[in-house]
DNA sequence: ATAGTTTTCGCCTTCCAGTTGAAAACTGAC
DNA sequence: GTCAGTTTTCAACTGGAAGGCGAAAACTAT
């Protein structure tokens, strides 16, 4: 019988020169060596796996600059590294459009649509990763953790449009966001490009923690009707 | 340093007696020894999670009732086992409405709004299980791993009522359902009780495999308008 | 001033959730 | 057979939120 392992892996993704992109290293040993893998590893023995994959990460990047981390899913066929017996822990981290933090030599960002060959299931996880970050950004404001701190509502568009792969409506988003509740005006304005055009005025998300929208109100009561706890 | 465990565990949950129940067992073995706790065991060296619960869920109940089965997330914080250290990987298992699946002698169905004491975390990821499902039941089809293959309208509103913790209106549920295309009339109806009343339709779910509906069209082009994969 | 650019705002349409009330289809009692 | 009671079903209305469009605002450059 032989031994079960347990990782912890994370697809830390940033909308970088207009696209989303994942956080990569490349592999310098067997099995798989030279092709690109998700940042994480071994599970200790007194850590929880969330406190596991932000110690690791942290061998890559600030994680100062992790705006958002999440538990993704298990990966857990029996082959999926081969030779040993390993579980994976998947993560989803997510840090803020603007930030260029310094990575170590082996790693590099890459475009999610248009992955290198990747290790063992990794890109699995990436496209789970990609996926989870899609729907949430519909129905949570978890877009405060890819966008600075202060933006325009053009430069969110754009965030949202590289994240989410089709193009948004900047006023339509600007709508959605202001009646949940989301969006702050700073008060000041970016002064507009070389080409002109109205300076564009600065907002900031509201909370940082994460709020969802419920998806439907379908089945909701109309007044505190509970029927059960 | 400690030896490091996988085991699998699942809330399975279904609607029985008008309230949302969980299948649990009495542990006879310390720790926790006679307190309950849910169906699961060892993860296996060639079977990935999933196999491996639906393996450990067949001794509890016929798995042939199991409509559903995902993964929920993974529990590890380190003496969450006393004694052990043990990384759980935890499932949500939905269970029809009006099955009653054999069970074991130490095994039982509970209230999930008045749990008996239950052993490590396992109170946390029944009420974890209970969260998932209701947020799927709005955005989801996932109703039809809670309903029997034919049903009524008013039998569906109570189990949606009962899984959700509040009245939901019969005249809304079936509209929206219709609208999704998930509601299928079966043609038959149903001779109504002994109180009188006009007889009601019956209908199926059109669907089994999961379908979500997009919970905010929000940031969702018109067209087919797409930037980039 | 004028033309060009970018942002912002208001108005309009459409769609869907939620409410209400009445009609339909049965039972049982008189 | 009719009438009251019960339950299901349907149709109409209301409100709110998403999506689209175009005009107005606020700049730069010529």
């Amino acid at each position: 019988m032989s031994q079960l392992a347990h990782e912890v892996l994370a697809a830390v993704l940033q909308v970088r020169e207009n696209s989303l992109q994942v956080l990569l290293w490349r592999r310098g040993r067997e099995p798989d060596a030279g092709r690109w893998s998700l940042p994480g590893g071994s599970l200790g023995t007194s850590e929880d796996v969330e406190t596991s994959i932000r110690r690791q990460l942290a061998e890559k990047v600030d994680v100062r600059q992790l705006a958002h981390v999440e538990q993704l899913a298990v990966f857990s066929a029996p082959h999926r590294v081969p030779g040993l017996r390993v579980v994976a822990s998947a993560f989803l981290g997510l840090v803020p459009a603007g930030l260029d933090p310094e990575v170590p030599e082996d790693t590099d960002w890459h475009r999610v649509d248009a992955l290198p060959e990747t290790a063992f299931d990794h890109e699995a996880i990436v496209l789970r990763a990609r996926n989870r970050l899609r729907s949430k950004l519909s129905y949570t404001n978890l877009g405060f953790a890819l966008a600075p701190p202060v933006f325009t509502i053009s430069a969110l568009r754009e965030l949202y449009s590289a994240a989410l792969g089709y193009r948004v409506s900047a006023t339509n988003l600007q709508r959605v966001l202001a009646r949940r509740g989301l969006l702050e005006p700073t008060g000041d304005t970016l002064p507009p490009g070389p080409s002109g055009g109205r300076p564009a005025a600065l907002f900031c998300f509201a909370e940082h923690g994460m709020q969802v929208t419920d998806p439907f109100a379908v089945l909701r009561p109309p007044s505190a009707d509970r029927v059960s706890s």
